[in-house]
DNA sequence: TATACCACTATATTTTTGTATAGTACTAAA
DNA sequence: TTTAGTACTATACAAAAATATAGTGGTATA
């Protein structure tokens, strides 16, 4: 699993990597997925909890995304029977474990930097 | 710098790891951009080698993210003194380190669709 | 001289993504 | 009963990203 790109050539098998490539990407692009998914890394959140700590989304965008990582699998939705409902929002395991993927992507911009930097 | 995100509350060193991130994100998304890193992992490449080696592509979107790559230091562009002149792209060293990011990310897509199946 | 390859650029248009703003249906407290 | 909070949805619009298509200026080959 570790030499998952040291093949001879990418395109014989382009598939299986190449669609799991793209979920992932697919789940961290566009302007807010980060916010979000960043945010529930410290815990299950509440709609306007996210509203309030993710400066400058509208609820329409919060909810449009929220919808789209919940049908992705990366975050689960709770209906809680209080009165009023409460609705909680929380990384599955599959959002938790994203965690190592940012940490690598944050790993490879320090180093950037740090090379650009240098030149 | 393993523990990255271990730290009680990202919110509170926003900038350092936040901009490493987007600048990750940022050589990443798009429709096209991973297409061209990952035909240049497998060596340096001429730019009709590579419209022809990505289907679907035009000569204005390649032309467009081979400027944005070089730019954001991920591509090297050499004009090669031939005649006619030969114009080779090349990852760079941070270019060729986002191999180590793609390949988390693919663990992850495949650790996750698992999960998914399962279900 | 005609045809074709190389490495693009220009212009126009479509598609996708994100924003602004208002409104709904419910509950609860003053 | 007015006000406010929660969890959204609806509609319209603007901006950004991607596409389609044609064209440029050079060289080289038949």
């Amino acid at each position: 699993m570790a030499d998952v790109l040291k093949m001879t050539d990418i395109r014989k098998c382009p598939t299986q990597f190449g669609l799991a490539l793209k979920d992932a990407l697919n789940v961290l692009s566009g302007k807010w997925k980060l916010a979000i998914i960043g945010s529930l890394l410290f815990g299950k959140k509440r709609f306007s909890e996210l509203e309030r700590e993710i400066k400058g989304i509208n609820p329409r965008m919060l909810s449009k995304e929220l919808k789209e990582l919940e049908l992705n699998g990366v975050v689960s939705r709770r209906v809680i029977a209080s009165r009023p409902v409460a609705i909680e929002y929380e990384l599955t395991e599959s959002g938790v474990s994203l965690k190592k993927v940012l940490e690598e992507m944050i790993k490879w911009g320090l180093n950037h930097r740090e090379r650009v930097f240098k030149k």
